[in-house]
RNA sequence: CGGGGCGUAGCGUAGCCCGGUUAUCGCGCCUGGUUUGGGACCAGGAGGUCGCAAGUUCGAAUCUUGCCGCCCCGACCA
């Protein structure tokens, strides 16, 4: 493995890369467009994962498991739905393979085990999904139903990259379902704050909140909402949707609950997914030409102990010195790691996890155990100094702290600095080339112009931000009325 | 699917134009030793269907044809 990382200036896309694989987060495998995540990079999902299932679970929800093949029918039964998805759907034709009679030792698939129906390997399970609650769902007693599941999905897209976009990945999507429309859209809402808190809180990712336009929105809902990161690069990232879909769903799939006053009438429903794509997100939002930088709240090692030995006799003073240490952090629910492997010295490993951005590095030595002392090095700033080590777990606690909020806070910033405003077409083209991020722009709300944008300066409207203020204005492009101000960017 | 690039040891590569002993070098790996405060050093060692297939030739990593795969830029998208 080269010591070198691509630098951020040199070919951001290139950086990214060498990041992720380097990094040991995950890397391509023998299936196109799709990754092998690897332990650390699993490690770090499964914090988030967890995190977000307990936000799940506190906001009412509860976990179940649908398949992962839809049948066609089912597939096809949401209109909008399923011709949004059409064009990127992987499908099992059939069930067998069988020896091949004329090339030995390989198989070919059995003509004779062709499915009478073509099962879709889900890209979304609203369909089988609500097929399922048609049976649940009989009287508003049902409701709400608030259902989550934790899946893979499969999308075959076209160009793919790790993390950001592979043709099959994890997410959880929940599903829910409600007797009147002012509860599904709070429903909708609620979800999109939850997902804002925890890309902020515990990502330390600072995100925008608002709604798509029409062409943007998920193939089937009335409305989507977003939430938008800020990258490095100046692109912008959708980080996770929530969906009003109205009772579009109920209808296809003649999902309907008699109310209080026995009136029959179609339920309500919500979507809502983040996926592995988060890691692309936070990878892209705080690291740098070093290596990754992991928010504390997530990382799957929150602080390493690297012992610098000299001589034998020192190596029982460091390790017992530090495995004291650590009993102490991991008392205090730090994620910790002594690393005594003696293949490596303590400068390869202070490259290593400053590749892999552990928030907190304490080096350990002979000189330290003679004073008392460590030195404690943050990833953040990369500034190193030396401590006591009388009372230092709740420094570090508080160490931790500070550098989640230092991270967010450097992001937010960023993504402030990366918030312009345009009032003329020739502003627009040049902030985006020059300067990248949000640019807030009026438009005149039509599609067609929307279109014509997209096509003119490679941008499309990443959302209309929630709580807008409304303002008139003449579009960007065409001149025409506006009453309000939308979030133009280059995106992801 | 269009445009560009690339496939040689686990990784990164030289050699290819102009065919010819045993395919180059670095990292990594194994053994032993010395080391350890920012990617250590010495000695010895292992590791190769040169992407696949066919062709040309006395002889192919090198030339020809076909195929496969990957990466990058676009179109599509979370």
């Amino acid at each position: 493995m080269s010591k070198e990382l691509t630098s951020r200036a040199e070919d951001y896309s290139q950086w990214y890369n060498d990041l992720v694989i380097k990094s040991g987060l995950a890397d391509h495998s023998a299936v196109r467009g799709c990754m092998v995540i690897k332990p650390y990079g699993f490690a770090l999902w499964e914090n988030m994962r967890d995190q977000l299932d307990k936000m799940f679970k506190d906001t009412g929800h509860v976990n179940a498991y649908f398949p992962l093949f839809v049948p066609k029918s089912l597939f096809e039964a949401e209109e909008k739905n399923a011709e949004g998805f059409a064009k990127e759907c992987a499908i099992v034709t059939h069930y067998r393979l069988k020896a091949d009679p004329d090339n030995k030792g390989k198989l070919i698939v059995d003509p004779e085990a062709k499915l009478e129906e073509e099962l879709i390997i889900r890209p979304t399970s609203e369909a089988i999904i609500w097929n399922t609650y048609r049976g649940w769902i009989q009287s508003y007693r049902d409701l709400p139903i608030l259902i989550n599941q934790w899946a893979n999905v499969v999308r075959w897209e076209m160009r793919t990259r790790l993390f950001l976009r592979t043709a099959e990945f994890l997410w959880q999507e929940g599903h829910t379902a409600h007797a009147t429309k002012e509860e599904a859209i709070e429903e909708t809402e609620k979800m999109l704050d939850v997902y804002a808190d925890f890309v902020e809180q515990w990502m330390a990712v600072p995100v925008i909140k608002g709604i798509k336009t029409p062409n943007e929105r998920f193939a089937g809902a009335e409305d989507t909402y977003c939430i938008e990161a800020m990258m490095q690069d100046g692109k912008a990232l959708q980080a996770g949707t929530s969906h009003f879909l109205g009772q579009n769903f109920a209808k296809a799939f003649d999902v309907k609950f008699s109310d209080k006053n026995n009136k029959l009438d179609h339920v309500w429903a919500t979507s809502w997914g983040v996926s592995t794509r988060l890691i692309g997100a936070l990878i892209m939002a705080h690291s740098d030409d070093q290596g990754l930088i992991m928010p504390p709240k997530i990382a799957p090692v929150q602080v390493v102990i690297v012992p610098v030995y000299k001589g034998e006799e020192s190596k029982v003073a460091i390790d017992a010195k530090a495995n004291e240490m650590m009993c102490q952090l991991k008392a205090l629910g730090i994620r910790v790691k002594y690393d005594n492997n003696d293949n490596s010295r303590p400068g390869w490993k202070f490259a290593e996890y400053e590749l892999k951005g552990v928030p907190v590095r304490i080096a350990m030595g002979l000189r330290d155990i003679e004073n008392n002392t460590v030195e404690v090095a943050r990833r953040d700033t990369r500034e190193k100094n030396v401590m006591g080590i009388d009372g230092l777990s709740e420094k570090i606690v508080q160490l931790l702290d500070d550098i989640q909020q230092y991270i967010y806070n450097k992001a937010l910033a960023f993504q402030t600095a990366h918030i312009s405003v345009a009032d003329s077409w020739d502003d627009l083209v040049k902030i985006l080339d020059d300067k990248g991020g949000f640019v807030s722009a009026h438009w005149d709300g039509t599609a067609e112009t929307e279109e014509k944008i997209k096509e003119m300066a490679k941008a499309t409207i990443r959302c209309i931000p929630l709580n807008n203020k409304k303002e008139e204005g003449a579009c960007i492009l065409t001149g025409k009325p506006s009453v309000q101000r939308v979030l133009f960017a280059r995106a992801y």
